[in-house]
RNA sequence: GGCCUGGUGGCAGAGUGGUCAUGCAGCGGCCUGCAAAGCCGCGUACGCCGGUUCGAUUCCGACCCAGGCCUCCA
């Protein structure tokens, strides 16, 4: 089947096809690890995972790159104030991202750069910019030369003259132009830095993503992906940087854009003080929650975060499970399928909202029909999506740890003797006793269940 | 101000030129000791105004409203 991917370049969903089909390579613009990332920043790590996921099963070989930014004015900032070095603080917060990542169910990248260990493809992409009459060094600094960049503002439809007339841009007197971006500062000695051609300093933001995605994927890659934010002046710099760099050829054949998370309305940023960390909410709400919330909405379009969204999630994956652990006994062999009305879904432009309504489709068949095909068919379409992986014990009774399960168990057992003797007052009251507990029981054809309110 | 998205039923959220999204919530019924779950059924959704059309939520135009980018940001 197909797949079919909006490109931000074209502004319309073209038949995807790699450069290359059997390497096919994706770079996603990751964190700067100064401190824990916040929801709106694992939008993108959710929706690309499933975007590699999809590919993996057209080609071979799918490269993918999520770089680590650990060189950055906010993270010298952060330092400065607790007194470490830099280290101290992006090991910390980039260990905390690759777990809270992997907790969200997202697979790890095949690659995770570091731009710290990139400093010499930097400078070398710097100093061949340089001779190609598309950067100046200034007064320690090096920056690019915008107008020396016919199609600078292509990707986020910017009309460059206006840009460089623009009032928002820094203006700095080593500046050409107010366009002109940063490719490298000079460090005082306090902050951290590497020597250069051009004085101690360190790189700015926008060429470590072009210098670590040449390193690793290639002077051409397939799919460069990234929040909406990212676009200007971000992308639009990496690809003026890597095409100028790389005697004008393409940069990334594909941009896709996540849209923004917001939440009461508006987007959720560091910057508007508005955030939830994913770190934290991963300790309030089952993280397949947090997931399924983040595929409800198309990749393209804000997603706006609640509680009554994750309550809603909850009730959907309730359902879903439900409909499993009444399976538990079917037995499913061999490598689960992928429904196509599934792959359908994905392969018309990540369209995971359509997705999740065919997964409740095949959730409903499969508990009409309660076949192992039927079963098969529920997990690998949650597969693809990265729902749906864990076992229904394990979602109904998650978050038990502070529950005294022996206690349960007794009081379901004096309840049970209680209904035999028709003493529904009391068993009445178990089942209240046990509701303050935070466990919903359920009476049933093979014994009474239960499971947890929320958590 | 410039550029770009989008406005769908109580909520979330796909989609389509002409009977159906889907999920959550709600209501009625069956079932149940009572619940829960499940099953059956219910609720005249497409911002506003024009236009094109036999027919528009879907295409075109204007308007209103919301959000994003233009500065660090996923």
């Amino acid at each position: 089947m197909p797949i079919s991917l909006y490109n931000s370049l074209s502004r319309r969903v073209e038949p995807f096809a790699p450069l290359d089909a059997g390497r096919v390579t994706v770079y996603l613009c990751g964190p700067t690890v100064y401190s824990y990332v916040h929801i709106g920043n694992a939008r993108g790590p959710v929706v690309f995972d499933v975007l590699v996921r999809l590919l993996r099963r057209h080609y071979p070989q799918v490269v993918y790159a999520r770089n680590i930014t650990d060189v950055d004015d906010k993270i010298n900032n952060a330092a400065l104030e607790q007194g470490v070095p830099i280290n101290a603080i992006t090991d910390r917060f980039a260990a905390a991202y690759r777990e809270d990542m992997a907790t969200l169910g997202i697979a790890p990248p095949d690659i995770e750069p570091h731009a710290t260990a990139h400093i010499g493809e930097i400078i070398a992409m710097i100093e061949t910019l340089i001779a190609g009459g598309n950067a100046y060094a200034a007064e320690d600094h090096v920056l690019f030369d915008v107008a020396s960049y016919g199609a600078y503002g292509a990707l986020s439809g910017r009309d460059t003259e206006e840009m460089i007339a623009g009032a928002r841009v820094e203006v700095a007197p080593y500046k050409k132009n107010p366009a002109d971006f940063v490719l490298w500062k000079p460090s005082t000695p306090e902050l951290p830095g590497w020597d250069s051609p051009w004085g101690r300093g360190r790189p700015g933001w926008h060429i470590e993503c072009s210098a670590m995605s040449a390193a690793h994927l290639g002077e051409t890659i397939d799919i460069h992906a990234g929040g909406i934010d990212l676009q200007f002046p971000h992308h639009e710099n990496e690809i003026a940087q890597s095409t100028c760099a790389h005697g004008g050829k393409t940069f990334a054949r594909w941009w896709m854009h996540n849209g923004m998370l917001t939440f009461d309305g508006r987007k959720m940023s560091k910057s508007l003080g508005n955030v939830l960390h994913v770190h934290q909410l991963l300790q309030q709400h089952p993280p397949e929650a947090l997931r399924l919330l983040l595929l409800r909405g198309h990749y393209r379009q804000p997603l706006d975060w609640s509680d009554n969204a994750i309550a809603q999630a909850i009730s959907t994956l309730d359902g879903w499970y439900r409909v499993l652990r009444d399976l538990e006994g079917v037995a499913v062999e061999g490598s689960l399928p992928v429904p196509e009305s599934i792959e359908a879904a994905l392969s018309d432009d990540l369209n995971t909202p359509q997705a999740l309504a065919e997964l409740s489709m095949l959730a409903d068949a499969a508990r009409q029909a309660g076949t192992p095909a039927a079963k098969a068919a529920l997990l690998g379409g949650g597969a693809l999506l990265g729902l749906l992986q864990q076992l229904p014990q394990a979602w109904f009774q998650r978050g038990t740890d502070s529950l005294d399960g022996a206690r349960v168990e007794a009081l379901l057992e004096e309840r049970r003797a209680a209904r035999a003797a028709k003493d529904f007052a009391r068993a009445d009251a178990i089942r209240a006793e046990l509701t303050t507990m935070g466990v919903v029981i359920e009476d049933g054809a093979q014994g009474t269940r239960w499971s947890v309110v929320k958590g």
